[in-house]
DNA sequence: CCGAACAAAAAGTCAGACTTATACGTCACA
DNA sequence: TGTGACGTATAAGTCTGACTTTTTGTTCGG
C-alpha cells in the first residue's frame, strides 16, 4: 500500500526510492528520464518531478548528455525521513539500525538533560504519564501496548529539550524502537531495569537535575547499544 | 551568484526556499502554482519541479483544489544542507547557529571516541596534520587560514567515526564554524586553550583511548556553547 | 600528436489541452 | 433553523509534442 495520495511521481518513488538506497543501481549507474518515464508507465513530465525530488535527496544527479547518474552512498541526505524509510525496509537495515541507535546514544542524553532545564509542567506530566504506562505494560507479553509508551516518552523527552534538530528526530527514534519490537529478537518482555531507569529520567526531569536526567538516559542508550552487541558483536 | 548550473528550477528555488524559511510566508500561507509560475517567468512544468522539491523537504504541502500550503516550521527537514544553508543565509541564523552548536555538543564528542576505536592510519595522520596546522595558524590575526584546518580537523573525526549518520554531519559543522568567524565575534585570535585541545583530541585518538578523546571533545563544544551564551545569554 | 570544428544524445524548457479531485455554496427537506 | 445531498468552480495533476541547450566524443585538418 505505502504512501498513497501523492499522485504518480509518489508512485514512482516507492519504486525508484527504496532500489536505489538498496544498492541496487550501483553508484554511477546511468538512468535516461525517457527510458524510466516508459517502464513506470508514466509521463516524462512526472518522471521529470520524480527525478527532481532524488536529486535534492542526493540520491541521484541530473546531468545533460549523460543522464541520471546514482550518486555514492556517502553523499546521501540520510538524514532525509524518506531516505531513512527506505533503507530500513530494505536489505542493509541492520546497519542502518546500528547507525540510528549509535546518532541516539549521542543525542538523547543531552537531550534529556536539556528537557530538565526546559521542560514545561505539561510536558513532565506527559512524561510520567509514559513511563506509569510503560511500567503497567512492561509484563504479560504487551509488547505492543509497551512500544507505545516507549516511543511517546523519547519523543516528549526530545520535544521538550527545546532544541528543534533533536525535536525532529522523534521519528527516528520511533523507527528504531518499532524496528527493534518488530523484527529484532524481543520474545520476552522488556528489561525490568530500563523501565525503571524510565521511571528514573522522568522523576529527574520533573526535578530539573539535569545531569541525573543526562546520566540515566545514557544507561538507557548504553543498554541499547549492548543489545546490539549481543545481535551482531 | 548562489548555486548555478541547477537549471530554472534550481534558480526559483533559490529564491522561494530562503523566503519561506525566513517565515515570509506564515504557516499555512496558501502560494498557487499558476501564479508562482508567472511570477518567476517560467513554465508551470518549471514551477511543478521546485515544488516537488520544496514538498520533499516537508517545506509545502500540494493539494488539489487547494493550492500550495506552507507548513509549519516544526515539520520541516531542518537535517536537509539545503534548509540549513537558507536559515543559516536568513533572519533567524543566531537561532540556527545555537541550534547546531547544540547538536554538536551532542554528537562530536561521541564521534571522537568511535573515531579512537576505528581511525584508520592514514585518519590519524590527518588529524595530527590539521592539528599542527591550527596551531600554526593560531596566532597573528590568519584566522582564515585557521578556520580551514578547523573546519578539517573536525570532518575527519566524523568521518573516522565510522558512522554514516555523523560523516554527514561534516557540512553542517563547516557551516557553523564559518559561521562563527565569519558573522559572529571573532575579532582576535582563537583561545589557545581551544587549540591545545584539539592536539590533545588527536593524541588520543592516535593512541585509541576513547573516553580520553570523548571527555576533551566535550571540553571543546562546551567552549562552543560558552561562547554563544556570552555573546546572548 | 594535438586542437578545433562538428554531430549526436540526452536533459531542459515551454505551451496548450485535457483530467481529476475536492472545497464550497446551493437548495431541498426535515 | 439545521442538515444532508448535489452540483459547480477551481486549482492541481497529467500528457503530448515540439523545440532549445549543453556536453561529450568523434573526426578531420594542421
Amino acid at each position: 500500500m505505502t504512501t498513497r495520495g501523492r499522485g504518480l511521481h509518489g508512485h514512482v518513488l516507492e519504486t525508484l526510492g527504496p532500489a536505489i538506497t538498496a544498492g541496487e543501481y550501483p553508484p554511477g549507474s546511468v538512468l535516461r528520464t525517457d527510458e524510466l518515464a516508459q517502464r513506470f508507465e508514466v509521463s516524462r513530465s512526472v518522471m521529470r518531478e520524480a527525478v527532481r525530488v532524488l536529486e535534492s535527496m542526493h540520491l541521484v544527479e541530473s546531468r545533460r548528455r549523460v543522464g541520471v547518474t546514482v550518486r555514492p552512498k556517502a553523499e546521501w541526505n540520510v538524514y532525509d525521513p524518506e531516505v531513512i524509510r527506505w533503507r530500513l525496509a530494505g536489505a542493509d537495515r541492520p546497519h542502518q539500525l546500528r547507525s540510528l541507535t549509535v546518532l541516539r546514544s549521542a543525542v538523547e542524553p543531552v537531550a534529556a538533560g536539556l528537557a530538565a532545564r526546559h521542560a514545561t509542567a505539561e510536558q513532565c506530566a506527559e512524561l510520567t504519564e509514559c513511563a506509569l504506562g510503560m511500567v503497567a505494560t512492561s509484563r504479560g507479553h504487551q509488547l505492543e501496548a509497551y512500544l507505545v509508551h516507549d516511543i511517546a516518552f523519547h519523543r516528549v523527552i526530545l520535544c521538550a529539550s527545546g532544541n528543534e534538530m533533536f525535536a525532529r528526530l522523534g521519528d527516528v527514534v520511533a523507527e528504531v524502537l518499532a524496528g527493534r519490537t518488530h523484527h529484532e529478537v524481543m520474545f520476552e518482555d522488556p528489561d525490568p531495569a530500563a523501565v525503571t531507569l524510565h521511571v528514573q529520567v522522568a522523576e529527574a526531569v520533573r526535578e530539573g537535575d539535569a545531569a541525573r536526567a543526562e546520566q540515566l538516559t545514557r544507561e538507557i542508550t548504553v543498554g541499547a547499544l549492548q543489545e546490539l552487541d549481543i545481535l551482531a558483536p
